[in-house]
Order: C-alpha cells, then sequence, then structure tokens
DNA sequence: GGCTGTTCGTGATAGCAATCACAGGTGTTA
DNA sequence: TAACACCTGTGATTGCTATCACGAACAGCC
C-alpha cells in the first residue's frame, strides 16, 4: 500500500535536505519499504496542531517540510517555546514509546507535510528492526542533551540579554555565511522570541535596538545578519 | 573476585531502601553475580567529589548510602543545583552511555558508600543482559521526564516564591507524616536552596522568614514541617 | 481605497529581587 | 575558651524588567 502523497520515506529523506543523523534515513531497503507501509502522509496547514500537551500519545510524526513549534503552557497562560523542530525531525518520539501523555505542544508555524505512524505500528516495526531501535535511543540521547542545554539556559543566565545573545548564537551555527557574516531568515515573532528565552515582547523589541545600536546585528527585510559574534560569545557566560 | 566493603549489590540495594525502580535491583542471579564482579565500592567522605563537569565519563556510581548532589556551573562561578541524589540512583548513566563528557559535577553532601562500575565493564555488561539494558532505557526516560519538568519550573514560573512553593511541595512528596502533616529533614544550607530554585540566599532567607509568617510552613530544629499544602499549591501556576 | 487584525517601537511607571553590608548564631578545632 | 569558619536574619539601596499604554507600520481582504 503506497502512502498518498506519493513520497516513500526515502525520497522525503532527500528532498528534507537530509542530515546524517535523522531517524528515518539511510535505512536498509526493507526498514524503508515497511516504513513507507505504515506510515501516513498529511499536507498541513499554518497554525495546525499536531498533538497537543497532555494528549494521550497517538503516534509520532516526521516533518517533512515546513518548520513547528513545540511549546508548554503553565495554568496562568505563560508559554515557552521549548524547541523549533526543522524538516527531519521526529516530533512525539518520547512520548510515544514510554506512551505517557505528550509533554508538548506541536504547532506548524510553516505550512508543509509531515508523515505520521501510529504508536502500535512503531512498535510492531521497533521489534522487528533492531537497527532502527538503536537509531531511536540515540535521537532520545539527543533529546535529553538539548534539554540540558535548555535547563543551563534558563538557570544560568539571568538577564534577558544574555539569553537573547545565546539564542543568536544557536542560530548563527545553523546559518549561511555570505559575504562572511552569518545571515539568518527571521520567521519569528517578537512574542516568540520572547517565549524561548523566557521574556516579554516589549523586552525583545528592545533588546533588538540595542543590539542594533551596539553593531551586534543588522536587520534587511527578514533577514537578519549577525554582525559581531565574538562580541556575543563575551556576552554569555557558559 | 569480591569487592571490599563485604555487601555485595543485592545486600546494597536491601539497605538502601529498594525502590522499584532501582537499576540494579532485583536482577537475576546470575546477573547479580556478574556485577558483583565488576562493581568496586568506596566510602567517601562529605564533599567527596564522585566526578567533575567535563570530564571525560570513567563509569557510573550507584549511591548506596549518603545523599549526593549534581550540579553545574558557569564559567562566571554561578551554579545551578539539578537534583539531589538518594540512596539507590545511578548517577552519570547517561555520560557513561554514549561517552560524552559528564554533564554535572556529583558531590557528597552526606558521607557513605558507592559503588563504581567502569565504562567498558558495564557496556559489556549491558550487553551480555538484555534484561539490564532494557531497564537502563527506562532509566534514561525518567532522567529525560525530570529534566523537562526542570525546564518547566525555571521557564514558566517568574516568582522565587512560586519556585519556593514549588520545591516544598515536591519535597512533601516523599515527606513522612506524622500527625497528618508532612515532616521533612532539613538537610540543605539556604544557599544550596538558593541554587536549587535559581535565586539568592537572602531571597531564601526571607522566603522562610514570609512562609513561616503565613503560617505555610514550621521549622523546629532541621525540621521542616509543611502546614497549608494546599495553600502552596494554589501558588502554583503549572 | 479603506477596513481590520497583527506585529512592532517606545515612553512612563511600579515593584520585585539582586546586591551590599553587617550583626548574631552555631559548630568545630586547637 | 578562644579563634575561626560557616550559616542565617534583616535593613537599605539600586537596577532591571514586567506591565500598562498608545501610536505607527504592515499585511490581508473585501
Amino acid at each position: 500500500m503506497r502512502a498518498p502523497y506519493g513520497l516513500n520515506i526515502i525520497d522525503n529523506c532527500l528532498t528534507c535536505q537530509v542530515r546524517e543523523e535523522h531517524l528515518f534515513c539511510n535505512l536498509s531497503r526493507p526498514a524503508v519499504q515497511k516504513l513507507n507501509e505504515i506510515k501516513s502522509t498529511a499536507v498541513y496547514p499554518k497554525s495546525a496542531m499536531l498533538f497537543i500537551e497532555d494528549q494521550q500519545p497517538r503516534g509520532v510524526f516526521v516533518l517533512c517540510t515546513g518548520k513547528a513549534k513545540l511549546s508548554t503552557s503553565s495554568s496562568d497562560g505563560k508559554t515557552i517555546i521549548l524547541k523549533i523542530s526543522e524538516p527531519g525531525d521526529v516530533l512525539g518520539l518520547h512520548d510515544t514509546i514510554s506512551n505517557r501523555p505528550y509533554e508538548a505542544t506541536a504547532e506548524k508555524v510553516e505550512p508543509g507535510q509531515a508523515n505520521f505512524i501510529a504508536r502500535d505500528a512503531l512498535l510492531q516495526f521497533l521489534r522487528e528492526h533492531g537497527e532502527v531501535a538503536l537509531r531511536v535511543a540515540e535521537q532520545l540521547s539527543r533529546n535529553y542533551y538539548s534539554a540540558y542545554e535548555e535547563i543551563r539556559t534558563l538557570g544560568l543566565s539571568n538577564s534577558p540579554s544574555e539569553k537573547f545573545a545565546k539564542l543568536l548564537l544557536a542560530w548563527s551555527g545553523d546559518a549561511a555565511h555570505s559575504a562572511d557574516l552569518p545571515h539568518v531568515k527571521l520567521t519569528l515573532t517578537h512574542e516568540e522570541i520572547a517565549e524561548m528565552i523566557g521574556t516579554t515582547r516589549e523586552t525583545v523589541s528592545r533588546l533588538f535596538s540595542e543590539f542594533k545600536k551596539k553593531q551586534l546585528l543588522q536587520v534587511k527585510g527578514s533577514t537578519l545578519i549577525i554582525r559581531n559574534k565574538l562580541a556575543l560569545e563575551r556576552m554569555v557566560h557558559s
């Protein structure tokens, strides 16, 4: 049974700018074939919710195109963004494996395709393909490390400027370097950036002004240019 | 070869107030035997460092008696305490498995015994005993969840009082209830409590005063009594 | 074009917690 | 018992950031 939208996972893998570590890339032929049988593909509009915090886990989503936002909220309405997921990322893996309610809400911030694999089928698949189970363990391990980094950022840096600098550095890490300076496409609103570093929208606005004045960065339309990476690094005590 | 201090791990397990989930308890006879061969036991004084952040991982430590403090620091000297580990806990598991430098520093806060298992021996042991490898995965999963909780606490609660209330509730969770009120042995200094909730020593001092005045808690010597759990819960927006 | 909703910039204000400072307490060691 | 190191309580001050408020910029849409 071929899934609706034509692409099989190997293709997706390629079209999603495959990185070595991606969970479902570079698998054996039989594994890929089986994956294609159990997955289903759909296209989601902007703002679509893949899953919501505290829901019983139905399965995992593999992002194919368009980013998604992972967030969690407190009862008084405050929200933090845990991560902006990129194509190739697998969402809800931990919850699905351990069969505990989704810890976060996954919302598409750009329209695009995602593959869904139901829990039962996934577990069966992992049982049959030990190679992939190992990959899952590695993936979980990476997730743990990024959670740990998040704790350090939130716990060790007091000022919003420090956390903002840290975020900019993280962005510049996976940025295109044109004319030697890192260029980043700015897809988040100030509000969302505020939710990533645990501050308010207004403060983020002021941080942009301040950093521009200090020649640390520059904004051209929706492109952000990091002008002084070294100075940013000096601001981060970690 | 018997390890120095006489106890084998099953014994330790019993003497360490075994909880079901502990990694090396309730194993098969052969597994236990093998564990006893590869472990080594030592007694550590207060303030002894089991391992230090950024060191190459040598292996795991299983706490036998006496708590230990897991912490991480930034270059400017600020420290956060990630967790106070109890007897039975396994320290450094994640780092050892993935062979990345220890993420945290482990320091004994009370004198006591710990078993050490070197990395190579542990990996070999896990390969031979699939049952235990599964337990390891579960343990890592639990670690991830507690890391996630930490992120929520640090990111979603702004005021120190809220975080303090949250900490008290966590303590009262595993507390003895004498006369219906949770009693907790207070082993941490105000400084350390401050490092757990990301604030300063003085603020913790003031929080104690404030909470006493509001009849939320009471201190008798080194015993802390939670007097109004409900009110504390109302303070926590999570 | 004119409407509407969202995002963004920035001033004014208030409040909370970090910081500094110091005194009193407790426990340990010589 | 004196000296010392560490922990604890509390006042005074300062600075930073959340909050409130409002207008400007911008995009989508009939």
